[in-house]
Parts: C-alpha cells; structure tokens; sequence
DNA sequence: CGTTTTTGACCTGCGC
DNA sequence: GCGCAGGTCAAAAACG
C-alpha cells in the first residue's frame, strides 16, 4: 500500500501500528491494511489507547510495569532507582525492601485502578466524539441537500418547466419532518413503488416491473447480490437516450440498466500488490488480458457475506508501477464510524464527477467537472475522466501525476489546509479508502432510516468542490476510496439515470437512498 | 482444519 | 454459428 510520511498521530496512527500483525494473520496474502475496522477490533483499540494513554500520563503517574521501568520513570517511591542501583541494598536490607515492596505494590494497585479509570473515560470521550461526528456528517449532508433543493427550486422556477420535479421543494421538509413514513402523496411512480412495495404486478410496464422488483429484492434483501455486477440487466441500452422529458419510468430504467454496471477506475503508482482501500479482499480470479502481459485479478469484498462488491486489479501495461483498480458495485455493509468524516466528502466527489458526466451533454453551461478540475488545480488537471464509449460508464481517477502536488508540504491551497484541518490526513494514512464505502453506506442509510434522500447530486457545488478538494489533496489512496464511492453511487438502480434532467430533479427519486 | 489463493473450465456477450 | 475476450466458478493446492 501506499505509505505517506503525513502522521498526525491520530487514531489512524495508532492503529495501523497496532493492527498489522494480526492482520496480517488474517490476511496474509492480500497486502493491505485494515485500518478502521473498529468494531472488529475493539480490543485492539483499547490496547492501543492504552498505550497512548501510558505515554500521555507516565509523567504523573506511577505505573509499575516494565516498559516504565526500563524508561526510568520516576515513580516517586524511588523503588526502582534505590534498588537497582545499589545491589548491596539489597543484600544488606531485606526486611526494608519487603516493606517497601508491599508498599509498593499497595501503590501499583491503585494505580492500576486510576488507568483503568482513565481508560475508561478515554474510551467514553472517544465513543462521544464518534457519535458527535456522526452526528455533525449527517447534519452537514442534510444541511448540503436542503441546499441544493433550494437551489433546483429556483432553478426550475426559472426554467419554469413542470414535471413531476417541482414537488422536490415539498419533499424536502417533509423529508426531515416525516421520517421514513410512506406517503402517498409522491407523485413519482418511483417513488410510490419503492415505497409502498408494490407488487411488480402492479406495475404497468415491464422496465418498470423489473425495476421494482429489484427494488423490492434490494429493500428486503440487502444483501441481494443482484444489486452489484452479479446478475447485470439485459435491458437494452438503446432505451437509455429514448426521452428526455416525459417516459421518465422508462427512461429511468433503461439508464439504471445501464449504469448498474457503470465502473470507477483508479491510476496510481504503487509497488504494492493492490491499493489499501480498507476494505478485505478475496481474489476469486486471475486472467490475462490482451494487451496486457500483466494478468488481471478479480477481488470481492469479504466484509460482510454477499457484498456485491467487487474490483479488479491490474498494473498499466505501458508502466508497470502503475496499479489500475477498477470498482463495481455498492457496499451493502457498514463501515467503521472513522469512515463517517469522509461521507460528505466522497460522496461530494462522486457527485462533481457524476452531475459531470451527466450534464455535459445536455447543459454545457454548466459543467461541474469543469469546475472540479478547475477548483482541484493545480493537482487534478487531468485527474478524473469520464468515459462513455466503453460498454458500461467509467470514471477513471488518474493519480499518477498529481499524487506528488497533492501532499507537497508546501501546498498553498486552501483546501488542502481544510483537509489537514479537518483530519483528513490522518485518516487518509490509515486507510481513507474505506470511508468511501461508508460514506455511501452512510448515505443511504440515512435515506433508509430517516426518509432523508441525499442525492449525490444535490450537494452544493461549493460544498461539493471543497470536500471533494480536500479529500483528494490529502492522499492518492483517496482515488481508491473515491472509486468506491462513485461505484456505488452509479450503480444506484435510481442515480444519475436521467441525463437529460440534469441536477434538478435527480434529488427527489433518483438518489440512492431509494434503493435500499 | 478452516480460510484463501490458484488455475483451468465454464459461461456470457459481442463481432464477424 | 463460430471464435474471441472478459468474467466467474469451483476444485485443488497452499497457508497459518
């Protein structure tokens, strides 16, 4: 994996000094770390915090254990010293060394008891500060979305063209306010059928039949594979460029047909065998591609039984420290909380690249990925493509050039100072990857439990470019981890399926949270 | 012994 | 229909 000098001593930090022996028990073969499994590695942590506690008190604290006898610690009871350093105390005063050993395992004791105190609360106060993160990502994303609802309003309002788009100012509110329950007053077929779990019978056509069902498969069932690259639609791509305006049902299905398979691939320089993304890897394949003397390897995410996930893995034919990965499919498992931060933040990034992708055909006025890489300079230049000649869209994140500018100390952009700020570096360091995974995760979580249907195309553009800024100038490894992310955002059955529409509309049944 | 990797066979889509 | 290439499966081997 890649290894940045950047340590900010941060909960990354200590893990991934902790965690690699056992990890590597676990997975030997995969050469990646596992950075913010925290709900798998409790223990772990605790050791950890342990540790970094010790560090934090030793100076006023009388631990006894060996690591504080041999740092020469003061204890206070001159114990250690005293009698370490004259061996003839100990021969010659017995009895006073009994006495003072008692006293000073008296005093261990309660020491002891004052660690576990502290660690205790240490362990409270991180628990709150994850919970507090939490908290603030989902206030910030609602925040982004209410945002951009507002934003689309105006837009539509001026455009004053009536589809069944102009209710998504009322959604909104009643998003927040009405959580999670079904209502019968979404005029999006859509909708309606996500829902109120129709029965595809029910349904009037058969793109719409098979969308539902797979709705119905993936809200029932969220560990369907069917939702990744398992069973790919059938559904003939020709119907995607059918309608623009009305047909939305057809032409939403025909386009999420289309991007169920939609890939992210990433470029970055690496020696190592794959890019640590944090999340576990099975490889369950191995072929030669043409062109290629480099074979290809085909990983699943083994996190969680029936994660539809899976990438593969190939180096650049052209240049061999080149690794290419290629993502497919949405993660249908959480990731560990410590993924929470980069939320907004991939999901930020996928939404520039994919409102892009979207828009730029229809509204070259306004192209987001211009402006991505406009506000990304002078590191991303050339760092995300878009590719739609291929069978299945492709964003490819290109990081081998920009990798070096993006960490440079001496970088100016204030973004860069945000990410740092922020915490991204550490987190970037110790396996960033995985928070892109959560950050969709998360997403449609928050869509599943609170009716809350964050569209990653309806963040604010300015929020938008500076999450996805900072994100990306803190590490390369982020290209995995924003890979991830766009993946399972495009393969969304209800994302970015309607290009023609553009940001407007995307937000009220299209966003990811529909589906699961 | 359980898990993971390896690797040849098989399946599927696509172009001719 | 055939061949090719990409992708997946599954039995065997390897590993800890």
């Amino acid at each position: 994996m890649f290894r940045f000098p950047v340590s900010l001593g941060g909960q990354g930090d200590n893990l991934k000094q902790t965690q690699p022996l056992d990890e590597q028990h676990h997975r030997p073969m995969m050469d990646e770390v596992d950075f913010f499994r925290s709900e798998k590695r409790d223990d772990q942590n605790v050791i950890t915090e342990e540790t970094h506690n010790l560090h934090v008190k030793r100076e006023n604290s009388r631990v006894d254990d060996d690591d504080d006898r041999s740092m020469g610690i003061n204890t206070g009871l001159n114990l250690l010293t005293a009698n370490t350093g004259s061996d003839e105390s100990l021969v010659d005063d017995g009895l006073s060394v009994d006495m003072e050993e008692k006293r000073a395992k008296i005093e261990n004791a309660q020491l002891r008891e004052e660690l576990n105190k502290s660690n205790e609360e240490n362990q409270r106060l991180k628990e709150m500060l994850s919970q507090t993160t939490n908290n603030f990502n989902s206030l910030q994303m609602q925040l982004v979305a209410v945002m951009r609802q507002q934003e689309d309003h105006h837009h539509l309002a001026s455009k004053d063209k009536p589809t069944n788009r102009h209710e998504a100012p009322e959604m909104v509110p009643r998003q927040f306010i009405d959580l999670g329950v079904p209502s019968a007053e979404i005029s999006s077929h859509e909708r309606t059928t996500v829902r109120s779990r129709s029965p595809p019978t029910l349904l009037e056509d058969s793109s719409s039949s098979q969308r539902a069902k797979r709705v119905l498969e993936i809200e029932e069932s969220p560990e369907n594979e069917s939702n990744g690259w398992g069973n790919p639609s059938k559904v003939s791509k020709h119907n995607a460029s059918s309608s623009n305006g009305n047909g939305n049902a057809i032409d939403q299905s025909a386009a999420e047909a289309t991007m169920r398979k939609a890939r992210v691939s990433v470029r970055a320089r690496s020696e190592a065998p794959m890019l640590s993304d944090g999340c576990q890897w099975r490889k369950y394949g191995q072929k030669m591609a043409k062109g290629n003397p480099c074979p290809r390897a085909y990983y699943r995410c083994t996190m969680a039984v029936g994660c539809p996930v899976r990438k593969q893995v190939q180096r650049c034919a052209e240049d061999r420290s080149i690794l290419i990965t290629t993502y497919e499919g949405n993660h249908n498992h959480p990731l560990p909380p410590a993924a929470m931060y980069m939320a907004s933040t991939t999901t930020a990034a996928a939404s520039m690249l994919l409102s892009g992708s979207t828009m730029s055909s229809q509204d070259g006025s306004m192209n987001p990925t211009n402006l991505f890489a406009r506000t990304m300079l002078p590191c991303s230049s050339s760092m995300a493509t878009i590719s739609a000649s291929a069978p299945f869209p492709t964003i490819t994140l290109d990081l081998t050039e920009s990798a070096s500018h993006v960490n440079s100390p001496t970088n100016n952009n204030p973004l860069m100072q945000f990410s740092q700020r922020s915490g991204f570096a550490e987190l970037n360091q110790s396996g960033l990857p995985q928070m892109m995974g959560q950050a969709l995760y998360y997403n449609q979580q928050q869509s599943k439990f609170s009716g809350l249907q964050i569209p990653s195309q309806s963040l604010n553009a300015g929020e938008s470019v500076n999450a996805a800024t900072a994100a990306m100038a803190a590490n390369p490894n982020f290209a995995a981890a924003l890979a991830a992310a766009i993946t399972s955002i495009i393969n969304g059955p209800h994302n970015h399926q309607n290009g023609s529409s553009n940001s407007s509309n995307n937000n009220v049944t299209t966003s990811s949270g529909d589906r699961q």
